[in-house]
DNA sequence: AGAATATAGTTAGCAAGCTAAGTATTGTAC
DNA sequence: GTACAATACTTAGCTTGCTAACTATATTCT
């Protein structure tokens, strides 16, 4: 009886994990909406000034922890608002850099405080040393994920 | 400078929680693909057992915490494939009841031990204890997510 | 009872992640 | 130095979440 209970709390984990993400993302959406830019892309923006402005996609996709594919049409969506620019890089001719606009670095300034207070009120209540743990358990359960996809994608050769 | 640190670790975040949530799904649907389940299918088959098995279709949205919309397509899927059934209720019109067919609980015989086997490896490491403060944290951010909406939709009227 | 409102379902279409497959360039191995 | 493998990007198309707008039924308020 109480190990059934324990299954069915353990399926919904994955289900209030998937609730969790879905809800960050449309209360992040609604604050920035209102200077045309959506989740996808103010994180592109933001995550591109912390790397220092001038980086390869890939290494974008990278930090954004998507695929180059997922990131393409955000990029696309952000030159064609005069936010960001991509150019050839000499070294590599394969690779485009990514560089912000001063349009770009403008819109990144309006809208660095609107992104902090969201953070701050979905995380109001959370003290720093259960953050920390919240954050290695996703850590956790993520390693773990990808360990199994790792053995997984390799037997299926 | 530690501010700065901060500001950037609460951005991580977010976007780890949306790889996990990515990552736990590819594991989920890798394992199950080939009994001809994606991941939203076998959810709504389990949690229309755990329901109890002719519930509305509203009834299983909110259990699986997804938009009716959502849920419609995998239900039309699964009808297909002859895992489920849709009846009219007699007591309300405009309802419609979901009932797991005979070969829809025959397939969730075959899956159950698949399903918590993937749980299992992907909480591998994680104590009791620290799953419950974990799930505490997820319903906290949630809460504060909602309030936050809840916030925004009622200003806007 | 009749009008206004609310609810369950449906349809249509958008958003943003993904994989697969293709091209151009670079790096590596004889 | 030439052939093979790996890399960075791109394109095309799938998936499954969503909201908006619609219908049919139920509920509530005079």
């Amino acid at each position: 009886m109480r190990q059934e209970l324990e299954r069915l709390k353990e399926l919904s984990l994955a289900e209030h994990l998937a609730r969790l993400h879905r809800r960050w993302r449309t209360v992040a959406e609604i604050e920035l909406a209102p200077l045309g830019l959506t989740y996808p892309r103010w994180t592109a923006l933001w995550k591109l000034l912390r790397l220092g402005d001038k980086v390869s996609q890939k290494v974008l996709a990278n930090a954004l922890e998507i695929e180059l594919p997922s990131l393409m049409r955000t990029l696309g969506q952000l030159e064609e608002q005069g936010l960001i620019e991509r150019h050839c890089c000499d070294k590599d001719k394969r690779a485009r850099i990514v560089a912000l606009t001063p349009a770009g670095k403008e819109t990144l300034k309006t809208i660095e405080t609107r992104i902090i207070q969201v953070r701050m009120d979905l995380l109001e209540g959370i003290s720093p040393t259960e953050l920390n743990e919240f954050e290695r358990i996703i850590s956790l359960i993520t390693d773990n994920a990808n360990q199994k996809l790792a053995k997984i994608t390799s037997t299926d050769l």
